[in-house]
DNA sequence: CTGAAAGCGCTTACAG
DNA sequence: CTGAAAGCGCTTACAG
């Protein structure tokens, strides 16, 4: 059943050719004749051969392998980007290697990718401790923070611009004349929430308003469902609150309609950040800030092909635009005379 | 900045044994004595040492590499699969190669894992190709369908009870004192899809009912949308729709209620497949099957460490309990007095 | 139990 | 351009 492995050795008899010029001919910029090198493709054609990339990985350090680091699954955004990440990387020749966090056993995470030899390190969430990114940032192996940055690291980021993104969050809620306007936080520690909290405040300030209430959701469905209840605890409540993400975002709006009988946006707007799929699905319409993230993936994989191919290090902060897409959980601004 | 790489050699030298001897001292199950893998041990602690992944995978064949090959992760039952697969696996030392069908070089997606020397290879989509079920079986890698089944193949596979749970829909429906039952269909050439509808028929036929109107929704959001106005395009429609997954079920969700202004579950009924995360969320609150993730995880897993540890490539069916979860998105049955 | 040695399938200087 | 040879870091018979 299982069929016989091929190797160069088999190829190089075929094409009666040194095992090398079989490997050359595989290989971008090999010096081999055309001629060598089609009499190898097509005895490598005919068995079935291709090269074995652990091999290549052990003696050449190319496993063509990206490790991509996640701690969950659940908010939408990032099942998408690890499918575009990856077909763009499987274009390239390369492949995911997924490693979700907090699991496994004694050896830390990057040990384990350090034994697989890959070629790049993609942190995809922003929930990531610092101290795992300076400790993949150390292994001289190229590094990009997907959606968060750690100034002190040597590892390259790329994020939306998520201090605009909150800046027209604010200027949106205030044009829209409301004037109890609350925050939910994320995770405090994560750069996303920090910038998209500083970009709301400022955009607040730069309209003579200030936050009436904040309260803290961590990122999760059920802590941010636990925020809103807090935020609406005493009789007067907020009448708009921005929620750091959208996995929190239709977690509160769940609360709002479903224990509180508010309703939506009539007497509470919400907003929400990253335009997930679920955001324009009609059960939420969320009116929200779209983090680009194709362009985003370009990015990274750029960065990631910049680095793996020249050897250099140097580090790179992308920073994509943020873009406000208006839909119905949110009241609008009164149209201007 | 890169640290030097630590290898066998060097904790042999360090301990003061034979680079055999590290090697033993890192394998399960070989000869050494006590004492020498505590020297060993102790030694690669202090430098850091940790087997190379690869230059095993090279010699022995065990990469601890299981390719999991995916069509889309937009529909949140795979994302959730994924999660735990890969948390389930690596607590075994295993990692998540990942592929995403339909993209890619020329090399079918086959050679690609081959390449790699993958020691298991999980199809976590119903709708990856029978052809590509029986190349991945061919290659005499444990493969485990997850989510489908291809009778024909020698691939194991591990699915919940579709056929029972169409019919615990059909039943759940009659009961309701549904009239006009109609069934969206995911891609006709799935077997879940195949099972779920069988079964279904085959529930209502047991209450002498039959399905009043069917179309194809392809397993895609927008196929679904498309099938839910042509059932509605007629001026009687059905007042009860089976859509084959959650996922499709929300998008025609969407369509009853936005564009035909229709209520769920006051004018019609509607039912799906799958129990996602978002069918327990208020904007939707759907009646569904659940498909029991973490026992069909258990069983993949177990197959696949069976498979791989003892060689064995006997093919095993894995058929797990589907259950009937009741939310709002269905008239209840009456209650029987 | 232990060490010396062969070998996994490649890539890549090194000569020619 | 081409081949013979070394070597990547391991595992695993083979002797002892």
């Amino acid at each position: 059943m299982k069929r016989p492995k091929v190797t160069s050795g088999d190829v190089a008899k075929l094409a009666q050719v040194s095992q090398s010029a079989v490997s050359r001919s595989f290989s971008q910029d090999a010096s081999v004749s055309a001629d060598t090198r089609a009499k190898v493709l097509k005895a490598a054609r005919k068995l079935g051969y291709r090269p074995n990339v652990i091999a290549r990985a052990m003696i050449s350090g190319r496993s063509r392998l990206i490790a991509v680091l996640v701690a969950y699954l659940d908010n939408q955004f990032y099942p998408i980007v690890i499918e575009q990440l990856s077909r763009a990387l499987q274009e390239r020749g390369f492949h995911v290697l997924l490693f979700m966090t907090d699991t496994g056993n004694q050896d830390s995470v990057v040990q384990q990718m350090m034994g697989y030899q890959v070629e790049g390190i993609v942190m995809a969430s922003a929930e990531l401790s610092s101290t795992l990114a300076r400790e993949c940032a150390q292994t001289g192996i190229p590094v990009v923070l997907f959606n968060r940055y750690a100034p002190s690291s040597p590892a390259s980021s790329v994020t939306s611009d998520n201090i605009e993104g909150g800046r027209l969050l604010a200027h949106f809620l205030v044009e829209g004349g409301h004037k109890r306007i609350a925050f939910i936080a994320g995770s405090e520690d994560s750069s996303t929430n920090r910038d998209r909290e500083a970009g709301f405040y400022r955009g607040l300030a730069e309209s003579g308003h200030t936050v009436w209430a904040r309260a803290v959701g961590n990122y999760s469905f059920e802590g941010a469902a636990e925020a809103a209840r807090q935020l609406c605890a005493s009789k007067i409540k907020p009448d708009a609150i921005f929620v750091a993400n959208d996995h929190m975002a239709f977690s509160v709006m769940d609360v709002l309609r479903n224990e509180l009988k508010l309703r939506i946006p009539n007497d509470i707007s919400i907003v929400g950040y990253d335009d997930v799929p679920e955001a324009s699905w009609g059960g939420y319409n969320l009116t929200t800030i779209k983090q680009p993230s194709s362009q985003m993936i370009d990015a990274t994989i750029s960065i990631l092909m910049e680095q793996i191919e020249r050897e250099s290090v140097s580090r790179r902060a992308a920073v994509l635009p943020a873009e406000l897409i208006i839909r119905q959980s949110a009241r609008l601004p009164k149209e201007k005379p």
